[in-house]
DNA sequence: GCACAACTAAACTGATCAGTTTACTTTCAG
DNA sequence: CTGAAAGTAAACTGATCAGTTTAGTTGTGC
């Protein structure tokens, strides 16, 4: 008895596809990617990868909307609205930092703006699953202690947004246009810190 | 006598290429772009195009500096030292935000991150002719203000990012993602207003 | 008005690449 | 064991495109 694969589309080597074309559309991008280059990294024929996806663009969106979920995911632990701002703020901070100086964050980034031209959904999906999301989750955060007095601001989604820009200040320019690859714990921290100190100087109630 | 054209390096059509490939660069990115469709734009032949540039790579090189250079002239005006920051910040501000806004400078942005993997001058001169720049004209004039003790930030470099991103917040992520074209006077003024205000909640000595 | 450089249209080369087809092999459920 | 579904390698089609070549035309300084 046992494996009842009821739930497999069709095809056995559907992920192994999937997997491949991931691989060489994050590393290449749309344009640079070949299929022939998919289907040998997906260890796959190409008759077979034609089997799954119509057409190549099909494929890349696929691949985009899986990765854009991924992404959602990395932020999905919602923040602890029972940890005050001055915890939560640095800790919510290094996990955007880190996340966008990653290389999957960085080659996300790289295809979604350099595609989302052509591809308009893929900027919208990119956005509404990454930055968007963020922002809405934040935002809430920041709401729920303004209620309580400790935070004070009229407009808690562009707070929100501003906090998560202020995180990435310097250093993502750096990596996305630089290529410094070399960024240590301790420049992290000081640009979080400051982001928080200027953050607060403003939203904070006084202290 | 009349136009000794000495200076000309060589060739009648130069302009015209150099104008041909600057539309169809940014309207259609590296890859997108043909040749034939350059030299037709151009309104000149593909063999006087290539009698100019060696070949597509170099042509496009070209391209991005002159366009990063123009970019850098658009933020040429000096701040005027003599003015406090509550006149500079706002209309400098409004400078940047109208720049990253335009057609001109997303293409230029999108360009230029999706091109310096594979060209990483390309990354190097845009963050040079552009956030560097203003980072370094903008950090001057903090550090001015600071001197006379109507500031006080102890990174003047970090703060001027950090105005610079603040004053991006929602709009620019918006346009570059979800193509909202028709953002209003009213709402670049209200983002504006608030990274300033919270600029100098932290920055600002007390008033 | 001549000589020479700049320019042209158009054809061509060689490469790449998306997508298809063919003839064949593997896998596995029943 | 068997037959159908899934997969394969490799050749092929048709298109695009960078870059070259050819044979001829235009513009211009002198």
């Amino acid at each position: 008895m046992a494996h009842s694969s009821l739930i497999l589309k069709k095809g056995r080597k559907f992920d192994q596809v999937i997997e491949g074309a991931r691989t060489v559309f994050l590393r290449d991008g749309y344009e640079g990617a070949s299929v022939d280059d998919i289907a040998r990294e997906a260890g796959v024929s190409k008759a077979t990868l034609y089997s799954y996806f119509p057409d190549k663009r099909v494929l890349f969106l696929e691949i985009a909307a899986l990765e854009t979920r991924r992404q959602a995911d990395a932020h999905e632990e919602r923040l602890d609205v029972t940890d005050p701002p001055e915890i939560v703020l640095p800790s919510a901070g290094r996990k955007i930092l880190d996340f966008v100086l990653s290389d999957i964050g960085i080659a996300v980034f790289r295809i979604a703006v350099a595609e989302s031209a052509r591809f308009p959904e893929i900027g919208q999906k990119f956005y509404d699953s990454g930055p968007g999301l963020l922002k809405e989750r934040l935002s809430q955060y920041l709401a729920s202690w303004c209620a309580q007095g400790v935070l004070t601001i009229d407009d808690p989604e562009l707070a929100a947004e501003q906090f998560a820009e202020l995180c990435k200040v310097h250093l993502f320019h750096a990596h996305l246009f630089q290529g410094r690859t070399d960024v240590d714990e301790a420049e992290r921290g000081r640009i979080i810190d400051s982001a928080v100190a200027l953050f607060l100087a403003r939203y904070g109630t006084r202290s």
